[in-house]
DNA sequence: AATCTTAATTTTGCATTCAAAATTAAATCA
DNA sequence: TGATTTAATTTTGAATGCAAAATTAAGATT
């Protein structure tokens, strides 16, 4: 999730009783909002694609107020592009964005760090431990799916332990223009070997709470993940990438 | 401004002649955008208070189909709070994340220094010293109002320099955040002369074109500005802080 | 045939309408 | 009187309607 904007159904009242699975009722705006990320993010909807409103009111049954709605949330997310008198089209996936994405990814995921030596309870530490154990299982077993998987996890467990929301949102923002990419595909054996043993690392200055090392690490652990992307687009040039 | 979300009037065609002054034709929902973010922002909508749709619609001689639009976005920018079945309220003034926000725009700032002093050209630089000795003009004739105008440009022409169009997309959003605090009235004489001393630094650095340097002092430079607000805030109680 | 008009069609931006929910007001009862 | 229903009113969320703009199609012109 990017940031949480709407609180729902405050007038359910259940006379005190929480309910254990209280329905979500999310308005059809949030929900357009959801499932067109994701299908931007995905891929499903693919870069400088016009978004065909009648299409998708039909396809999604519902009428074209929502959406529009929807889609102005989405451009000011900077995935579609609005296009006065011309709708709107899938954000092109422009390089040099995507480049200045890392950067800022980098400085986030410091402070992150730094901040999430300091907050992290014993149990998110613990969580990393173990989750570094499968990252290990996952790149002895070949399974770089899997591996991304538990990476994301990882990182994940501590941005939450970095205990700033301001943090947690504008990192969800760059988050969402990088994973747009997927070049989650290519990373040479080389390259996974040393994210591995960066990872080693973190989970250490992580253990000893140690928050400049530890922002020092993610940095470069951010930068490194952008040479490889960088190679790999060098590399690869033509032969689009296309797994994730 | 925020961020682009829009690309205006591609349909105006004007035989091959660009139109010294464009007729700026913004969508209602744009216009209303940015009217309603500056009326939060400025404090003119305060915080907690409901949004009165059918009184802005009146105000602005909009329906409610351009203002919810630009209220849903409002909402993802996190100024307006959306409650399922009750409309919308000018977002809570929530300390916590406002204290939050000063260590990650300290982050971002700290990269904007870094790349700055990479990619600043001859003339942002002369332009930052220029801008350095009005800021010592206001604080030597007492204008503090006029002290935090040239500030921000300062800040401004640094984060342009950084060249990094992501940094500044996300620098807008927690600026929004901060701004929206308005305490740049409260500040000791003391912190004031430190402020400028630290400018000087920042010059320099810029000049010698030091990005550790620059980096450093700016992240300090934020850090100062907060321990500043909270010493503030620690002492003004119930004294509503008023000022821009 | 290629270009330029002009008319028909579609799409967009916004206003209006409508049902469901929430709020307020009125009526009922202890 | 004060609490509790119940009914009337307002507000919200979303669908529909409509005029202006853009796109496409058709016809005219060279």
């Amino acid at each position: 999730m990017v940031h949480k904007t709407s609180i729902d159904t405050p007038g359910v009242e259940t006379g005190g009783v929480r309910p254990r699975e209280a329905i979500l009722r999310l308005s059809l705006h949030d929900q357009l909002l959801g499932r067109l990320r994701a299908m931007i993010i995905e891929g499903e909807l693919l870069p400088e694609t016009k978004i065909d409103e009648k299409d998708l009111c039909a396809r999604f049954g519902v009428s074209r107020t929502p959406l529009r709605e929807a889609l102005k949330v989405l451009a000011s997310e900077g995935l579609v592009t609005l296009i006065a008198h011309r709708g709107a089209i899938v954000a092109p996936l422009d390089m040099d964005e995507l480049s200045a994405a890392f950067p800022v990814m980098g400085s986030l995921e410091a402070l992150a760090g730094e901040l999430a030596a300091k907050h992290a309870d014993e149990w998110e530490i613990a969580e990393v431990a173990r989750l570094q154990g499968q990252l290990v299982d996952m790149h002895r077993g070949g399974n770089l799916r899997g591996y991304f998987e538990i990476n994301k996890m990882i990182h994940e467990i501590i941005l939450n332990a970095a205990r700033n929301p301001v943090l947690t949102q504008l990192y969800g923002q760059v988050a969402l223009k990088v994973r747009r990419a997927r070049f989650t595909a290519n990373m040479s054996p080389d390259r996974w070997a040393e994210a591995i043993a960066e990872h080693a690392m973190i989970l250490k200055a992580l253990q000893q709470r140690d928050g400049k090392k530890l922002s020092a690490i993610l940095r470069a652990h951010l930068d490194h993940k952008f040479e490889t992307v960088q190679a790999a687009r060098e590399h690869g040039r033509r032969r689009r990438s296309v797994q994730n």
